[in-house]
RNA sequence: GGCCCGUUCGUCUAUCGGUUAGGACAUCUGGUUUUCAACCAGGAAAGAGGGGUUCAACUCCCCUACGGGCUGCCA
């Protein structure tokens, strides 16, 4: 690996501005982002763009902002690659000038009905135009397009990262188009004079373009250019094994965030899909850049699994920083529409944040299990909670209530005293415990109570208790 | 049709010629518990099929099956 100093690392995603930023072209970003990161390299977003009639500005933002919430943070300006079509067409017309590209007049309805005739027939469907040889002055003056000189013997040889060397056999490669009749380049040209220009030593992309890889080679040979090192990296897979589509839920990155995953455990999840470091499963973002290199990339597809994404973020919640999580929580509210907090339930969810992220696998889940600390009194019970407030429990709490006002307000004592109380009446703690709930946070699922009461403070818990024990609305 | 790539528990994966094929998520059983979660203990669960090579193959080679990609004046 002495290479690898002698030149600093440079990666890029670039994706099509066509909708919006697809999971699967989210991971490939975050494996160049990392790979470069880790590296003290450079992480360049080239959009492109040259498609024009499928590109589109929203297309743009949206790529733009799903990489944002997941924290992949470009170097230098976003490029656009149709901004450099004068660029991609003079490299072209350099080709031509050298003799390594031709002017093609064959018509499009002629090379398709080439093609049908060799697809009917089962042959190759390659086309070999009959102007690669002629010279300038048997040419027509007509449109054409200009294609390049592909070999046409021996083997071009993909040195891929994660595939492995690929052979491609010469005479599989056609004289692709550089420039279409109207002079403007596509995108075969494009790639590979951005790539250059940018000065992009490793091209870490989706397996789809594997094969292009071995066209593109032409171009950079042509051209006298280095080639990048190859990176083909397998596509994602919905839970059916077939290519992830809309049909097996969130394909855009932005809905997962307006799901409320945390962008850690995304990171986290989409890095160690299809990549391994050994056993490891739950790391953080300084380690996945420390660890994370192209050995470790698997080649076959992995499937996208909601469950273990669940998991590793709700590690990923409990070990963040709990102002780190107000934060990330306040994001999430607005990306999702939701209304923002109030300074109350903000500080509310600061105090109780450390009872709260232990239990929560996404934003939805915490906020639901913080819902004592984000209510205000009167507080009424939900359907199952209103079940453990019949008049027996009222009694109970109502008697509960003044030996509480009597207490010091910490875990030990409130332990205490709650066990005493329940000894004397001779129940069992769960027996209590419910109406408690419904009393302090009108759930029946919620935090230790004794986390509630310490959360919500002397005043406030016992507030609610004589108000769950006088009222009798719901009974 | 042609060319290229892939295939280890349900899922993500470890292994890199010699292992009782390991871990994680999910799942099942038991325990703990104050609900959910968490936690503890344990269980079930895998090399697509067929040929080679080798003393020995998940690992190397070939064939088949299945899945995917490319084959555009799309990207």
């Amino acid at each position: 690996m002495p290479a690898e100093t002698s030149k600093p690392v440079v990666t890029r995603f670039a994706p099509s501005p066509t909708g919006y930023l697809h999971i699967g072209g989210a991971r490939t970003a975050l494996f160049n982002w990392l790979y470069a990161r880790g590296r003290g390299g450079k992480f360049l977003l080239r959009i492109e763009d040259t498609d024009r009639a499928r590109s589109t500005p929203e297309a743009t933002q949206a790529i733009l902002q799903g990489m944002a919430w997941l924290g992949l943070d470009h170097d230098g300006d976003v490029i656009s690659q149709f901004d450099g079509a004068d660029r991609h067409a003079a490299v072209a017309h350099e080709l031509l000038a050298a003799g390594k590209a031709y002017k093609c007049y064959s018509p499009q309805d002629e090379i398709q009905a080439f093609r049908d005739a060799a697809k009917a027939e089962g042959k190759s469907t390659l086309f070999h135009s009959p102007w690669r040889d002629v010279a300038a002055k048997d040419q027509p003056d007509a449109p054409f397009v200009v294609r390049i000189k592909a070999p046409q013997e021996g083997t071009t040889i993909i040195k891929d990262e994660v595939q492995g060397d690929v052979t491609i056999r010469n005479d599989q490669l056609d004289d692709m188009v550089l420039l279409r009749s109207d002079g403007t380049p596509v995108y075969m040209l494009a790639v590979v004079v951005d790539d250059h220009d940018m000065g992009v030593t490793h091209v870490i992309r989706g397996d789809d373009h594997l094969n292009n890889a071995a066209r593109q080679m032409t171009i950079y040979n042509a051209m006298g250019w280095d080639v990048p090192v190859w990176a083909h990296i397998p596509l994602i897979f919905g839970g059916d094994g077939k290519k992830l589509s809309k049909r097996h839920g969130a394909t855009g990155a932005e809905e997962y965030q307006v799901m409320g995953y945390p962008a850690a455990g995304m990171r986290n999840y989409l890095t160690r899909l299809g990549w391994s470091h050994g056993d490891d499963e739950f790391f953080t973002d300084a380690q996945a850049k420390e660890w994370f290199d192209l050995k470790g990339i698997g080649k076959s597809p992995a499937r996208f699994d909601f469950k273990k994404l669940e998991s590793l973020c709700g590690q990923h919640i409990a070990q963040t920083d709990d102002a780190a999580l107000v934060k990330e929580i306040t994001a999430f509210l607005d990306a999702s529409g939701q209304p923002a907090l109030s300074d109350a339930q903000s500080n509310g969810l600061l105090n109780g944040m450390y009872c709260l992220k232990e239990r929560a696998k996404t934003f939805p889940d915490l906020l639901e299990k913080a819902i004592f600390v984000l209510s205000k009194r009167p507080i009424v019970p939900d359907e199952k909670a209103a079940k453990n407030l019949d008049s027996v429990s009222r009694g109970i709490l109502s008697e509960l209530t003044p030996l509480l006002s009597a207490v010091s307000w910490d875990r030990d004592s409130l332990e205490a005293a709650l066990n005493a109380f329940c000894e004397a009446k001779g129940t069992k703690f769960g027996k209590l415990a419910g109406p408690l709930r419904a009393a302090l946070a009108g759930r029946a699922v919620t935090p230790s109570v004794f986390d509630m009461m310490l959360v919500l403070g002397q005043e406030e818990s016992l507030a609610r208790l004589t108000q769950a024990a006088v009222d009798t609305a719901a009974t």
